[in-house]
DNA sequence: TGTTTTTAACTAACCATTTAGTTAAACTAA
DNA sequence: TTAGTTTAACTAAATGGTTAGTTAAAAACA
């Protein structure tokens, strides 16, 4: 169907698969994933699956890669022309909202990696989020030297920022099946890039100033 | 062995065996954890896994109600009799990182269970965690009224708080596995419920002081 | 046509749970 | 005591459903 030619068609095929991927193993773990429900998921036979991607293994790699990378790739596109350090601080939170937003199941996998000690994480993801810390600490690091930022420990600055976002990001489908929930949880409203990161932004930066 | 009558031995058995579940499930999440690979662990047979407690589901179930139920019951405990808000916005967050700390696989499990969508979890302990979050609210609207603290939404500290110190404690072996740290990191040192609670409560109370 | 993509059907290994039986602690009555 | 009985705790091995990965043939396409 859709004059497609067989590369564009066997590309498509692939990000359906990738899509479902993230989703069965976000929701499973990599564990409990069951390739067959990926399959389903993805709307193809299993062995296409193995045909195009591999196994399992492979599978996971290769949608963790493409999430992660993509994402660290944002953030850092975000941040690298910005030379004041407040400025580049709330981009990188900003930024850092939106990515979480915009790759759905990026957070409960991160999340997943972190609790298994990273054992089905290619090395070079480590390195990319190793790399964003890199990022926050010269950010924070700057605006000591400059005299405008108090002098804290710049990674647990990092992890304020990078935890609560992807666990408030990974709590949206708890938070939603739940009800008479109490006002400020409502008001999260899945809004993370939004509300979440506006708010987040106030206190982290207040905490900040000199 | 060991003069023991058989309630004893029976307590000590089934011990080792949740000991053993919080481990496995913790590292390889529920659908990755292997029966056989608990009762290994545990050192006892398979089946006297399942004549003690059960099967899988009730495993994880009682695991995870042992660890969470202590850990909430902690917190209140300290909580409790203080009055002044600022006094025992400290204390929570105190409290909280020993919690982290002393139950040592609590974080990754809990970490999976959001991203699962809870699945897992018995409803007494989302009921648990929730009242938790309840605590905080109160303490910091306690803090508005007395004109003390910033008019902030208690849901994102709450979460600023529980996400950073689980995060922390969760990728101490993830950490600990990989060399030539940034010195920040480093001086992190695993050492959740001191270094880390008092530089998360130095900022935190600096963002939420009027 | 021939090449690429997709499929149904299959297999070998895995894994949760059960079964059928053993061991030893605790109790009972002579 | 002590020999006999009951019961709780435990084990090795089997069972049967599930699952990762394979194969060979059909379908789609250029």
């Amino acid at each position: 169907m859709c004059a497609a030619g067989k590369k564009e068609r066997s590309e498509q095929t692939r990000r359906k698969i990738i899509a479902a991927a993230a989703e069965i193993f976000a929701r499973e773990g990599y564990g409990g994933a069951r390739v067959d429900e990926i399959a389903a998921l993805a709307g193809v036979n299993k062995a296409t699956l193995y045909y195009h991607i591999g196994d399992k293994d492979a599978l996971y790699a290769e949608m963790s890669h493409a999430m992660f990378s993509d994402f660290a790739a944002s953030v850092f596109a975000a941040a690298k022309s910005c030379t004041d350090p407040e400025e580049r601080l709330r981009i990188i939170i900003h930024s850092f909202a939106e990515g979480v937003e915009g790759h759905a199941h990026m957070a409960s996998i991160f999340m997943r990696e972190i609790s298994s000690g990273a054992q089905h994480l290619p090395e070079q993801i480590t390195k990319d989020l190793l790399s964003l810390f890199g990022l926050s600490m010269a950010t924070l690091n700057e605006g000591v030297a400059a005299g405008i930022f108090e002098d804290v420990n710049p990674f647990v600055v990092h992890m304020l920022i990078v935890s609560t976002l992807m666990m408030l990001k990974a709590t949206g489908p708890v938070r939603r099946q739940m009800k008479d929930l109490p006002e400020p949880i409502k008001e999260i409203n899945e809004d993370i890039a939004g509300y979440v990161a506006d708010e987040l932004e106030r206190i982290l930066l207040k905490a900040l100033r000199k």
